[in-house]
DNA sequence: CACGTATTTTCGGCACACCGAAATTATAGA
DNA sequence: TCTATAATTTCGGTGTGCCGAAAATACGTG
């Protein structure tokens, strides 16, 4: 019964990553609008496209309703994040990329190397379970190490916690964070949430910043430092 | 009047490097049947593409005539063919490729990475000048050391000189040459010419071996060992 | 429950790059 | 020079993935 895997083209691979990338950190399932929005695309183009994702068994697709990955779609999407983060890890170290620099090398860089090639730096790198923004790396069977963390945004005040992952979604809030002086494992302490829809207070070492939403939204913390 | 540099599609730099390959090694402009063949294509979708390579300036064409690149082709060709040959020397040196393994790779990587890493890769290689065939690198400013060499099927007999180039063209072929114990820098001497279209007899090291029309094509020679 | 608004899908179209079949042009031999 | 054959181009058509406009559907509010 089961099709010979065709290989993927590289708008599905695009596609895939992304609606498991929604719901690798919260789990209610991506609407088109969504996926559309994250990719840059058409609402149209997506509906069309996720036809054929349901059409070749990698997604299933309640019409005017959610986008959900069958197994298949997952092991892809899973396969192409281990691309992606395994190649920005090996930019960071190797080739002296800053972590705000290596998503767009990479975005192209995961759908043109080979599978020796990949095995190859995932080798030299010593077969590394989490990228430079702390987003676990898938291992080639498909497993994950799914750390449990707890958006900034969301996090109680007074809660404090080590940094386990910055998004790396755009590319210059990752700068301005970084040049604030947030790092993975940074322990950050959530002070104080302004009423209405504030800013966020935290203390970050002996400084204490304000965060917009935005950018609370992009930090996820780990369990308390010990 | 210069019309904004479009980026070109990657059928786009594939074509152009081939039309620009042909007349690396012997001046005669390529035709598109030729092109079709070396591209895999039907001659109909060859004809097609070149009208378009044509409208972008990129090469002229004489209807059922040669094609021809521009200036403007030419310098579209020289940069993949850097991208092209930095990529597989890259390969074979940090990453232990043999070189009949490398030209697929090089093939989909010379279209994808961004010119900030191929000069990284460029420098960790000590911008070297030849790739592990022997084929000229082209300098980022688009100019080619073009070493003087004669095809080993055109040699004299008698004729003795290093091997300056060997095609990557075949990968089978280049792994039975390399088998056979052919290298860069091998000392090769033309022994004897077998008539009708026969074998050429050539002596390497102190072994003497017959080949075949089509490696003997594949094999330039230098000036002589001094 | 009904209606207006927001989301999603359908539909016609487009650009790119490919194909095979048929028509055209070039060329080499008689 | 004429013609058969080979090379080349034209033409209609395909698949993929995208778009905007218009139609269909879902949903919150009164």
């Amino acid at each position: 019964m089961q099709e010979r895997a065709a290989i993927a083209s590289s708008a599905t691979e695009d596609y895939v990553k992304v609606i498991y990338s929604h719901t690798e950190w919260q789990p209610e399932p991506i609407t088109s609008s969504v996926l559309a929005a994250r990719l840059g695309l058409a609402p149209s183009s997506v509906t069309e496209m996720v036809k054929k994702l349901a059409a070749a068994g990698l997604a299933t697709h309640v019409p005017y309703g959610a986008v959900t990955l069958t197994g298949e779609g997952r092991a892809l999407a899973l396969r192409m994040l281990r691309r992606h983060r395994l190649i920005e890890t090996w930019l960071v170290e190797s080739f002296g990329y800053r972590w705000d620099e290596v998503h767009d090398e990479a975005e192209v860089l995961e759908h043109a190397v080979s599978d020796r090639f990949l095995e190859a730096i995932a080798g030299k790198l010593g077969h590394p379970l989490r990228d430079p923004h702390g987003d676990p790396i898938p291992r080639a069977d498909g497993s994950v190490e799914q750390p449990d963390a707890v958006l900034l945004a969301d996090a109680p005040d007074g809660f404090a916690g080590p940094v386990v992952r910055i998004s790396d979604r755009d590319p210059a809030l990752l700068q301005y964070l970084g040049d604030e002086g947030f790092a993975l494992d940074s322990v950050v302490t959530v002070v104080e949430r302004r009423p209405f829809g504030g800013a966020l207070a935290v203390r970050l070492g002996s400084a204490t910043l304000d965060l917009g939403d935005e950018a609370a939204r992009a930090m996820w913390l780990g369990a308390s430092a010990s």
